[in-house]
DNA sequence: CTCGCTTGGATAGTCGTAGTATCCGCTATC
DNA sequence: GATAGCGGATACTACGACTATCCAAGCGAG
């Protein structure tokens, strides 16, 4: 398969496949002589992975790529890699200055409340407790009730998620659902949230 | 208040503040001479809550912009414009293309087995759809269980949100709590899930 | 074999977003 | 009455994600 054809088949311009390139995101091609290369199928399918992540993912290439990149990694074991590929995915500390003791405490108080493990250098644990900080900065303190059913689901989706992709044995494939299921899982759960208030405040009756 | 003052009681440097009053996400202060304004409390709340939208909750100027006038429009009943609200935020079309009949249908379907009422011209019923043609197109047929506990957990959350927000009489309270509670709560479900998923891959045990 | 049309790859330019920086007339304060 | 700071407008910058141009080297029809 030359670029053009790749291109017609994945749907992306052949300027845009170039650039994933570039950027690291796409493995180049199999090089047949000095200008000219073959891709295949997988290629195609690192494309639509690129942009499921990119376009309803909202991820940035920077992220994609750090993500990829510990999916081809065949490094590690699989619990460890799909942990911390999961932890280190889009988490870019938004914000230089580290959050403060107390909302850390305030994770870990959660988290401990749902009998989690936190890695304490893990990064979600800080973003955890910037969330924390910006309600508090903002004057509304937590309803502890809210919070609470946010855990107690988070912890089930968790759940849902893992046995989702227990039953796979292939390492490739099994961190790919991972990712893909953490990554569009936040899309799809925003979405159908937004949908659930929506019908719930409009005829104020649950489900 | 001065400017310099507001900017040292929020954080956020002076010039960004004019960039926000140039945008019209903040209200101009009240002028006291031609060249000479006076803002008070409300602006820094305002400035918070912008903060907190983009920076915690990842919006684009324009997003909290329309989020913003949603707020400010003292309009409609506050069911109407809580839902109005919550389902235009952040529902920029990303894709120009609208979603397949096919995956309508299956976002519907999911919607009616929860009992939700979804508005047929809901910018979150085409997310929705779009999200299942993203997994499906990756060649991923989705497992029912696991969208299953997706859509029951949503709908848990809209709850908890609804119950959160229900015994607010104040209509801007209500609507910034709702908005703030909302956009935040992505991000905190986000981080709670990865933090849940680490944990529980981890130790392969539940809570 | 040759001549025009791709191809792979590198470099440079574009566009949108979110700020920064500069400038200017004015004013509040020392 | 000097002078630092203000409000507002305009211009500039930095970055991310492409897009366009360029080039030498194939390939393919005639």
């Amino acid at each position: 398969m030359r670029i053009s054809e790749l291109s017609e088949h994945s749907g992306s311009p052949v300027p845009s496949i170039k650039y994933y390139l570039r950027q690291g995101l796409l493995h180049r091609g199999e090089r047949t002589s000095p200008n000219q290369a073959r891709y295949d199928r997988s290629h195609l399918r690192r494309l639509r992975l690129i942009r499921a992540l990119t376009e309803v993912g909202g991820l940035s290439i920077a992220d994609t790529r750090a993500l990829l990149e510990g999916v081809d990694g065949d490094s590690l074991s699989h619990h460890d890699l799909l942990g911390r590929t999961l932890m280190t995915v889009d988490a870019d500390d938004r914000d230089g200055s580290g959050p403060e003791q107390r909302d850390l405490e305030l994770a870990d108080t959660l988290a401990g409340k749902q009998g989690w493990y936190v890695y304490p250098d893990s990064p979600m644990r800080d973003r955890l407790a910037q969330v924390l900080a910006t309600f508090r900065a903002l004057g509304m303190e937590i309803d502890q009730d809210w919070l609470h059913s946010y855990a107690e689901a988070a912890g089930r989706l968790a759940q849902a998620d893992l046995e989702y992709v227990g039953g796979l044995t292939d390492v490739d494939e099994l961190l790919e659902k991972a990712v893909l299921g953490t990554i569009l899982g936040d899309s799809l759960l925003a979405a159908l949230r937004r949908l659930a208030q929506a019908s719930i405040s409009r005829g104020q009756q649950g489900p």
